[in-house]
DNA sequence: CGCATTTGATTACAAGTGTAATCATTGATC
DNA sequence: GATCAATGATTACACTTGTAATCAAATGCG
């Protein structure tokens, strides 16, 4: 229903406007041009598909055009990880974190981040 | 050697063997029946991707073939969550879980698992 | 004014996926 | 032994995705 799908590459475009906009194709392709491999018109191709999903947006800047993000990242961010957690852990967290914890993937850091997460939560109650 | 990369459907059909295996392709089927709106043609499809990327493997018996998994639900699970975090969350778990609690997608259950989990964590090793 | 340059639009194309129908082989049945 | 039913193998086909080249329209330059 509310969720526009975007493939991982477009998400990649997606981050760059995110980051900021609103911003022309050119610096859409500059700002990815170290971090990703892509040639100009792949970066094109991508904010087309973008547009037709409406996941952005463009305004005519003179020649060119503007473009800025429709879709909010806190949108995407939430469905992607509902749809991630009911897909590998029936939908909920602690599983995840259990996870990670007996496969030992947690750092000293995420444990103290986690710890201070959860007593802020007891205390709201 | 690092993880075979399976589909969204693919993983469905893992999701049966992981529960219980070996299984011909009849009990795939079958199992799957009502759970996902499939033909039988759709199952046997995806066993032989599956079987053709070494995720699973087959035994005959008789006439038929058994099937059972090769690559473990574990390694998937991690495989998943480890890509997913590190292009949602920059690898880091708490950013989810603080994610998951400003968004109030939290349940009561939840908070109590994780504040177990938690304490856990401190205790041992 | 005609041309080169910029920049968005259109077209391309292979791999992967979802979804399945059809083919072929082999054991079972009459 | 010829035929049927079961079951794996092959083929199909449209859609998405990654990756881009090429086309076309607008605009600035000489």
């Amino acid at each position: 229903m509310n969720t526009i799908a975007i493939s991982e590459a477009e998400s990649i475009v997606m981050e760059t406007l995110w980051r900021e906009h609103p911003l022309s194709a050119d610096d859409v392709i500059a700002a990815l041009q170290r971090q990703q491999d892509w040639q100009e018109a792949t970066v094109k191709t991508l904010l087309n598909r973008l547009l037709k999903k409406g996941a952005i947006r463009a305004e005519k800047d003179g020649r060119r055009f503007l473009y800025s993000p429709v879709l909010k990242r806190e949108q995407w961010v939430l469905s992607e990880s509902k749809g991630f957690l009911d897909r590998m852990f029936d939908g909920r967290i602690a599983p995840l974190v259990a996870h990670f914890s007996q496969q030992k993937k947690l750092s000293r850091q995420d444990i103290a981040e986690l710890k201070r997460l959860i007593e802020e939560l007891g205390d709201g109650k």
